[in-house]
DNA sequence: TCTAAGTTATTTGTATGAGTAAAGAGCTGA
DNA sequence: TCAGCTCTTTACTCATACAAATAACTTAGA
């Protein structure tokens, strides 16, 4: 039952279309419910009537509830029906949930929130690594930072590189429950990023700060470190408010 | 649709063992994978043979693995099966699995990740607090703080008190995500807490630390609520390491 | 011999219908 | 007014059948 060691490789299931109906009503409904639609308090219709609605089985509908159910969006009694909770009890830090709210155009403060979390976090994570890091780590940060400065972020495999060079630093930083919240994070906004992209050139050239940050990791100078992941992060926030302002 | 206002008082879910048959599945195999038991790139077993071997029905087993698909735990696939998937994308965050890491008895470097996390996330809450709390915040958290000092953290209703005290400072801190990563963070390391009280008294009383931080953040001081904060995770950090090696 | 296209078998996914159990609403009686 | 009972709605569980996806195998062709 053990699994052999080559896991690593195996396809990645997000092949998009190929999505299985319970996945696709549980995320056609976490949009709704992160857009509003269905507000904290709300009672869904019943499972017969909801799921002939949707044109899908009960089965396949009462597991999409599950996984709402999962990440705290709904809870379903006996007698009371399938409810929208608080939203406090919602897994803001889900990926799915970021990836859903994202979807439904987050309002502003939730954007603002998102970045004040990171500007807590990333920082703290880069001094980490700087405290941490690995030759290993090093040279695939080298290699990455690389990569992005030939193909730049306007390119598919350039922005793969800028996705690589920040993973390390988190796998740096030796915290598994820290590299969750971050990779979660950082690939909703990266969402965003690329439709950025699409409109407008970079306000400003986003290398050099990357190589600041780089040498102050290989370097071990955790307040550099810091600082610099401060400022990346300050940066992206600018991209950010200027392409939702777009 | 639209739910009234006041669906605050709603009876909590939690009733212990009142959990249906998809959810104790999905709770037992999770503290099974969080445990180790299943390690990351095992393959369940098909979902007839196991859900007759845990006595249920297919249809309730399913409901469990999607609710640990949704937590990132595990990965099904037709013909391959069901599959554990690596670490890196499980969600640590949610407050299922960490409640369901520290029934599997949690490793020491997964305590201290948490608490390198709570370092740094923490006292940033509080600093954030010190700047936005309103004149209700002030009035519960000394409300809390008083009803602590009355029947001490040996009490249940102490500890309640304890919990809103650190609840409402989180909601000062005005940041949905961050509430929701302290607070599960917090939640699950507060179990422990319970077991340490049961043992040993507190190594030193955590009330002047816990009304040194009311001043600051009452008063608006900013640096002084992130340093008060972060020698109350110090403390946390210390009870929590003695009542682990206990 | 190797490659590529097609076939097969296995496993999860979806659908349907029947019956169970939980829990709020209302009724009854004190 | 309130405690307890009944009733009724709703989600929950189960069993069964069939569909879809895909890894592994098989075969045709170069």
């Amino acid at each position: 039952m053990r699994g052999d060691p080559g896991f690593e490789d195996i396809k990645l299931p997000l092949a998009s279309g190929s999505r299985r109906i319970h996945g696709s009503v549980a995320r056609d409904l976490g949009i709704a419910i992160l857009a509003g639609r269905y507000a904290p308090g709300d009672v869904l219709p019943g499972e017969i009537e909801f799921s002939e609605q949707l044109k899908v089985s009960r089965t396949a509908y009462r597991e999409a509830v599950r996984i709402l159910s999962a990440k705290g969006l709904v809870e379903s009694r006996p007698r009371t029906g399938t409810r929208v909770t608080q939203r406090s009890r919602w897994n803001l830090l889900d990926p799915d949930i970021l990836a859903w709210a994202f979807e439904a155009e987050p309002s502003e403060t939730f954007i603002r929130d998102l970045f004040e979390l990171r500007m807590i976090v990333e920082p703290a994570a880069a001094a980490l690594a700087a405290e941490r890091r690995s030759g290993l780590d090093i040279s695939r940060m080298g290699h990455a930072l690389e990569e992005m400065g030939r193909y730049g972020l306007a390119t598919e495999i350039g922005r793969a590189a800028d996705q690589a060079f920040h993973n390390t630093i988190l796998e740096a930083a030796r915290n598994g429950p820290l590299m969750a919240l971050s990779s979660s994070i950082a690939a909703a906004v990266t969402w965003t990023t690329i439709f950025k992209q699409r409109r407008s050139a970079l306000p400003r050239d986003p290398m050099p700060d990357h190589r600041i940050l780089y040498e102050a990791i290989v370097a071990g100078d955790v307040e550099a470190a810091r600082a610099a992941m401060t400022e990346l992060v300050r940066l992206a926030l600018a991209d950010t408010e200027l392409s939702l302002k777009a």
